[in-house]
DNA sequence: AACTCGGGGCC
DNA sequence: GGCCCAGAGTT
């Protein structure tokens, strides 16, 4: 039997039974393959219950406000995912009608949508035989082959698209697609695979040279920097703050945060003192200043470590251009922001 | 080709 | 503390 043939008979008796394998509706399957990118099944399954309660369909996404968008996939990260699924629901609504594009070439074409989403969706909504290459199959292909050439180089990609689509088995390619992924995920994982119960272990050339845990090959990436961030949360006498949106290009755009002041070391109350009483909605007022944490939070990303203070700003007068702070739940925020919201309990 | 973009899980 | 996760966009 070939490895296509094992692989989807693997799957058939091991797939886990997920909400978006029993549909081939393409605004679903977009939306899961959107959410999961980069995101492991069980962080990503209640934010793809939530999309498809709200918006049931790409007509009631396409008409949503960004910031309910945002404010729905707060907490999963990579927030431009969010913003380019909302702009192509409008695309997909204003431009072709509300119908879905039907083949790789189009599908592509979509915001958001890369070699790997595009193959996903044309492969289950539309059975095209357009192999997908996520992490998984990237882990699974250079074992069973025993590829060391890297995986995150263009070659790489190259090499191991190729075989892929050498490999799926063009009558069922949704389930091909599908079996192989899950085969990486469930089996072949990154640590301890289960090569003991491998339909594979036979032939593997990877177990064969004892070299499963050097592969896959992959690049170093660059390093973590360091920075130091200072948020001032204003509390007035008419129980308001003051938010702000994060415009540009770098991490949270569009989302919400209270006033922030990067320093290039840990801050300390003199130095914020002096830099508040710079702000405009604070010049000439009169207020007292406390942390909430003398001890940094780090808040750690891909390749940002932020050290994090919250300082507490008392005003004892109104604040006209703030907003009550009873409402700032409905802002979208980084889950940093979130966290301290909810611990401080306004 | 290198860099940037989050947050959480695992070891 | 390092690596990984149903990757894509920008420079």
């Amino acid at each position: 039997m070939n490895i296509s043939k094992q692989l989807i008979n693997w799957y058939l008796d091991n797939k886990r039974d997920l909400p978006w394998r029993n549909t081939q509706n393409p605004y679903f399957i977009w939306l899961s393959e959107i959410i999961l990118q980069q995101t492991q099944v069980a962080q990503g399954l209640p934010y793809y219950n939530s999309f498809i309660t709200n918006f049931p369909t790409v007509f009631d996404l396409a008409k949503a406000e960004e910031q309910e968008v945002l404010k729905l996939w707060q907490g999963l990260g990579y927030y431009s995912r969010a913003r380019n699924l909302h702009a192509s629901a409008k695309y997909i609504v204003t431009e072709l009608d509300g119908q879905f594009p039907e083949t790789f070439e189009e599908i592509i074409k979509l915001k958001g949508v890369g070699d790997y989403t595009a193959s996903a969706i044309a492969s289950i909504c539309f059975n095209q035989a357009t192999a997908v290459v996520d992490g998984n199959v990237y882990r699974a292909l250079s074992r069973l082959y025993g590829i060391d050439t890297p995986i995150n180089t263009t070659q790489g990609f190259k090499t191991f698209k190729t075989l892929a689509q050498q490999l799926i088995d063009t009558k069922q390619p949704a389930t091909f697609n599908q079996a192989i992924m899950e085969f990486g995920a469930r089996l072949c994982k990154p640590k301890n695979p289960d090569c003991n119960s491998c339909p594979f272990n036979n032939k593997c050339v990877a177990l064969q040279k004892n070299i499963i845990s050097d592969l896959p090959v992959k690049l170093k990436n660059t390093k973590v920097t360091k920075k130091h961030f200072n948020y001032i949360v204003v509390l007035s006498s008419d129980q308001k703050t003051i938010i702000e949106q994060r415009q540009g290009n770098g991490i949270w755009q569009n989302l919400y945060q209270f006033p922030l002041i990067e320093t290039s070391k840990e801050a300390n109350h003199s130095t914020i003192y002096s830099e508040i009483e710079e702000l405009n909605v604070l010049k000439g007022k009169i207020f007292q200043l406390s942390v909430f944490n003398q001890k940094p939070i780090i808040h750690k990303l891909s390749h940002q470590h932020l050290y994090t203070k919250f300082w507490i700003v008392n005003l004892e007068q109104e604040l006209p251009e703030g907003v009550l702070t009873s409402s700032i739940q409905s802002y979208p925020v980084p889950i940093l922001i979130g966290n301290f919201i909810e611990k401080f309990n306004f």
